[in-house]
DNA sequence: TATGAATGAGAGTTCATTCAT
DNA sequence: AATGAATGAACTCTCATTCAT
């Protein structure tokens, strides 16, 4: 009577699969047409799945919305403390930090895209979602890569969340200016040196 | 039967102030709800006309939209240009470079979101639109702030263009927050600080 | 300027017709399908305009069916008192109740459907509307028919309210039994005999 | 490894267990929902099988609710008429028919509000197949309560038919206002009482 | 030139039914 | 026999645009 044939896994797996399928193509459709532009059949069926399928996987478009986004700034986040924590030294994180952030954006350029239009959107909702997924960052920035560099006396004495968040504000605004091809009109580098003269106690 | 009950001048006056009108409400409309999200004919009505009205002055929904970034970024530079050329000092005009632009941000809410959105939107037409129409403001940049203090040794040997698409930028990501009230997270001042601290020869 | 070329009270006659032959079609369409199975784009259609535009009269197809209901409730009201008022008798006035009641049912068939339906429906928003709306009815029946019975000493001495709601019911129940050409399986005079045999002191 | 894990009756009595609590979920569906707003797969869930799993029970939507129309219609009968013949005078058959009928609504809320649903809905083929599974319950009434009261001189000489009609009416109109505690507007006993007098050869 | 009702394509969402396992 | 994800037609509702007046 009880005759499951799949094995729970294999279904959980397929599942999870299905679901970052359906992100992926979501991401691209958003980022293309911005949130009201996009079609949610147009997602499902793109990612290879008739059009009511997607909300099998997301109860609503918001939903999907909603769920690109957190997946989004989790993955960014990841990627960027990772690299950062490669080294100690205050000046190397803030110059990682731009490096790992542009290739993020690089790698991943249908999310990095609709993450900064929601941040510079209209919708309150999505950019206030975003705005707690990102907390994380921001705290990162100010306490592990500010704070110990104004500690050490190598940056001027700044306000950590101000500053945060200039960087922060830096990093978007130059990191969007991305081409389809993933190559950047300012590079991280140059970006990186900017913020640093600004913050480096004798101009380098 | 055939008195014009109007002058003809007069009724080019009337136009002329229904078109703004329209573009007011639009504005509002636009950044509340994205362009995609907006409703031409709510805008019609709010501005006081019927539904249809609105397609009197502008033939499409798309060219509403152009019209009003173009009038946005013709009014934005007006406003910069004028309060910066009042000071002949490059140091002080990057001060008012950035206080002018916050206040023409705050003083023109709705439009100067619209054309924030634009500017990290997902439609390319309006991007590549408002683009040409902020070449202006990326030029007075680079020719009348930076140049002349790079020149009078005043400013780093930086790269104008390059850092014209800087300044600019900074300027969009800190002004863009700004709330309902007209207020910012960071002012103009902090953000001028902390631009000079990257560009004058001595860390202040 | 102002320039309305219709006179208003033309475009308000118009939009009433239309409004009324939305609802004739809305009344069939919900009586042949039930409520959830009606197609308001067929309904729409069906009275001659584009699918959309029966949205331009009724804002949701939940207040297309409660619009329905209000106006069928408030016609058989006005239908069945003002017959029953001609004549001063009680036993007169309830034979009247049942004649008039099926001849409204015969000339409103598909309101009268719809309305049968939705009192014994699952949904309870529209019940509880019709119920609001048949009060008066009730009322009529209980102290214009009723009680002068009861207090000349024709009727019983029956508790009028619910008694009120017996009659309704009996009348409601026979009603419904109507064929599509506007029959009954049992007449007026048949059913308004039996409940007289019920009210009447003697048995006739 | 040709064991059978079960043996055919036992099979064949979950079988018809599984049957009776898919017909049981599906009555409080659709009494809640009506046919078209009932969810089949919410059905099949909320009586703890996987969603597809009631299409093994009953080839469709429709059979399913046939076959709930059905089993209501013959509960209903064997109930009644069980109660019914338990007295032989026509007087209290009568009372015991209101009696039972309305202790058979209080003990089936669901299945006998879809029942009430349907004799009075939009859909024909229910209606009518309805109609068919409720023939039996008509000519009881006729022929073994009606026709000995009118042969016995107890009840007028009315047409057994048209008064089975008349008198299954009033139940199903009576006993459709139950609330959902199984209790009712008017009583049982008020009911036949009402129908007593019109049937009696003196008022009570 | 302004009106505003009508248009009808298009969108998000639902759900009876299927079927591979 | 049970599962439950996939299907895709169908539905309600929206709205840019038109046009008779």
């Amino acid at each position: 009577m009880m005759t499951p044939r799949y094995k729970k896994e294999d279904r959980q797996e397929i599942q999870e699969q299905n679901r970052k399928l359906l992100l992926e193509f979501a991401a691209q459709e958003f980022a293309r047409e911005s949130y009201h532009g996009a079609n949610t059949n147009r997602i499902s069926k793109s990612a290879g799945f008739a059009a009511g399928t997607i909300f099998n996987y997301f109860p609503t478009k918001n939903d999907l919305m909603l769920a690109l986004l957190e997946g989004t700034a989790q993955a960014h986040y990841d990627f960027v403390v990772a690299a950062v924590r490669q080294s100690e030294e205050p000046q190397r994180r803030l110059e990682i930090f731009f490096e790992a952030g542009f290739e993020f954006i690089a790698q991943n350029l249908a999310p990095a895209r609709v993450m900064v239009n929601t941040v510079y959107g209209a919708n309150e909702e999505f950019k206030q979602y975003l705005y707690q997924g990102y907390q994380p960052m921001f705290k990162f920035v100010a306490t592990e890569i500010l704070v110990p560099g104004i500690t050490q006396n190598i940056f001027r004495q700044v306000d950590p969340i101000a500053t945060a968040n200039l960087l922060m504000t830096i990093y978007l605004g130059t990191a969007s200016q991305v081409t389809e091809e993933g190559t950047f009109y300012l590079s991280a580098a140059q970006v990186a040196d900017f913020a640093l003269k600004a913050l480096l106690y004798e101009g380098e």
